[in-house]
DNA sequence: TAGATTGTTAATCGATTAACAATC
DNA sequence: TAGATTGTTAATCGATTAACAATC
């Protein structure tokens, strides 16, 4: 495993390839090769190679990549053979959708809290919405792991710097902003605006869209 | 305006000067230089140089950049001085969270209509939800700019494959899915699963993290 | 005019693709 | 063994950074 330099183009394919591996062996394919991944995922073989040898040798020669093994594989490099606590801060729109979202394993991220402006009740009773205010203690009492940010722009940074010593893994910021944490704690960005933004300049300059 | 070969890297630093420049502006600054965007942005001030002039000279030598014009040049280059009109897909909890976002300006953005399974009323009778069977027709007979997807991944082709010969100019797909329209229509993805397992590597692999 | 900073070309760096020997 | 396909090195391509002449 020499995880040394991964590149980030690198480590934002390893999400597709599960997601491809998934569906293949949900359609009960047992085995693949870097050939008939190229098609299904419009990377290069070559690419498909190369990327999954900065982890290891996966497959075999002659024959291909077992698709369940390649798959838990990938589940290991990228570490969801984990669970991971998170704590939603910021309970609009998107914080909603975020705690309801499905999309994502639920047994594998068990959501210890969520806080907002003001304590209240949320979703008939079922979730219990915590005072901002009660966030710096909380996260000194439970291991939080990754912290989802869904609020103003305005607020954020006051967030992020509640995260200082606390033993936050990681910070998932849908504020249309990028806030500074401790140095060693990755930051992930979805920037809605910006990618509505991207799309309009495509729209408007569909000769230069490349797909995918 | 060499606009024949401007690179994907570059596109989508757009909206980010856009951004920031916004910040600017209503922090009342006038003028700024490379150098300084460059402290604001993290990118180097030769990279911003750069980028710019892939649209044309919007500097002063010995001066810098007028904010609010390099603003202003930047909303025409992503073609955000035009009205675009929208029809959301889905009205799970993310089609509803971007329904209400506030995040961009709505006087821009148009929801002409909203689509899921079947009729109903939704936000205290604001908003109506037409059945999917309507979309198509619905398409014929107005002009939609924007469709937003927001269904769940087994519907995302099925609703694609509707949208051909309509007009639709882009896609904003939310589904964890890469769907397939006219080779001539950008499709923009925010796959929420892909960036939260992106972060879940880096969470274990913190020193390959690079920010931003 | 002198100082500052752009616009632009050239050099470097990094990521992708091609090629092929290793090997199942 | 022969055919297929990987793992890996080398070549290419593209994007970023550095440098500097142009010029405000």
């Amino acid at each position: 495993m020499n995880k040394n330099k991964i590149s980030p183009a690198v480590v934002r394919r390893l999400p597709k390839y599960f997601r491809y591996l998934t569906n293949l062996e949900n359609e009960g394919i047992e085995k693949i090769s870097s050939r008939q991944l190229s098609e299904i995922t419009g990377f290069t073989a070559s690419q498909i190679r190369q990327d999954l040898n900065h982890f290891g040798g996966f497959g075999q020669q002659g024959y291909g990549y077992r698709v369940t093994d390649l798959k838990n594989s990938i589940i290991k490099i990228i570490g969801l053979n984990q669970e991971y606590n998170v704590a939603i801060v910021g309970f609009g729109h998107i914080g909603q959708a975020i705690y309801r979202y499905r999309g994502f394993d639920t047994k594998k991220f068990n959501v210890l809290g969520v806080f907002d402006l003001e304590d209240y009740e949320a979703l008939d009773g079922k979730v219990k919405v915590q005072s901002i205010d009660k966030f710096e203690d909380f996260l000194t009492k439970n291991q939080v792991d990754i912290v989802v940010l869904t609020v103003p722009k305005e607020e954020a940074q006051k967030v992020s710097d509640m995260l200082v010593g606390k033993n936050v893994k990681g910070v998932w910021n849908f504020a249309p902003t990028n806030v500074k944490v401790d140095d060693n704690i990755p930051v992930e960005n979805i920037h809605l605006s910006e990618s509505l933004y991207t799309l309009i300049y495509y729209m408007g300059n569909p000769e230069q869209y490349i797909e995918k």
